[in-house]
DNA sequence: TCTACATATGTTGACCTTCTACACATCTTG
DNA sequence: CAAGATGTGTAGAAGGTCAACATATGTAGA
């Protein structure tokens, strides 16, 4: 396994969590893990990332939790998407469609 | 005007600063100027990101600067890039498209 | 049986980057 | 004469991510 660095751009965490949640309920776990095998290894979020992102996102009223339990039978944290957290999660899609284009564009800058 | 709270991806701003003085020598106000034209208004570097990042750079040992005069005719500090810079822009430039296109991947993820 | 790993949530403190706001200096334009 | 462009720089606050730790259970393999 090549050694990954991939320190997820500050502050994308929080519309890649609020994406995979607007798939479909999911535990803090399993959003790690999806996202993981979404991007094919290789963003892969931490925990010590992940929990503070997941109550932040709560806090603001984005997400939605309530507990249940995960298929292996564990005591899990469902969370998902609010209407507030649609909203947020489109006008972030579109700024990091707008940002990173920008930032494709310096790159492709010739003299 | 719209207000654009554009807060810049987080480790992106060394790559694009490395990437505008590797098209030739600038002072810290140009590199400003050039990414912000450039990214069409869409990117805006201010000067207390601008300086603390060149001055991290060249003690890095990414940029060498030389005191000259600027097109004004006023004292400007010129940037050029080092072989070690060289190199640290490739990586980065690799890097931004691994986690770039991993996060499209995720956007992009139909349940 | 014992060990390791996967599953699952959470906190702490350090680290780094970016931002706002300030300070200074000069030249040009209205 | 005032404002804005040009040019460099610092201080302190704010915020996010990370490594490391803590806890708990089930399961697979040696």
């Amino acid at each position: 396994m090549p050694i990954e660095r991939s320190d997820l751009l500050q502050g994308t965490l929080d519309m890649l969590i609020l994406k995979i949640v607007a798939l479909g309920p999911v535990h803090g776990y399993g959003i790690s893990q999806r996202i993981r095998q979404i991007s094919k290894e290789v963003l892969q979020v931490q925990q010590g990332s992940l929990y503070p992102a997941l109550h932040r996102l709560e806090k603001r009223g984005w997400l939605e939790a309530d507990w249940g339990e995960s298929d292996k039978g564990r005591p899990a944290k469902f969370y998902k998407l609010s209407a507030k957290g649609r909203k947020q999660l489109a006008t972030e899609q579109l700024n990091w469609r707008r940002l990173a284009g920008a930032v494709g564009l310096v790159l492709r800058a010739a003299e």
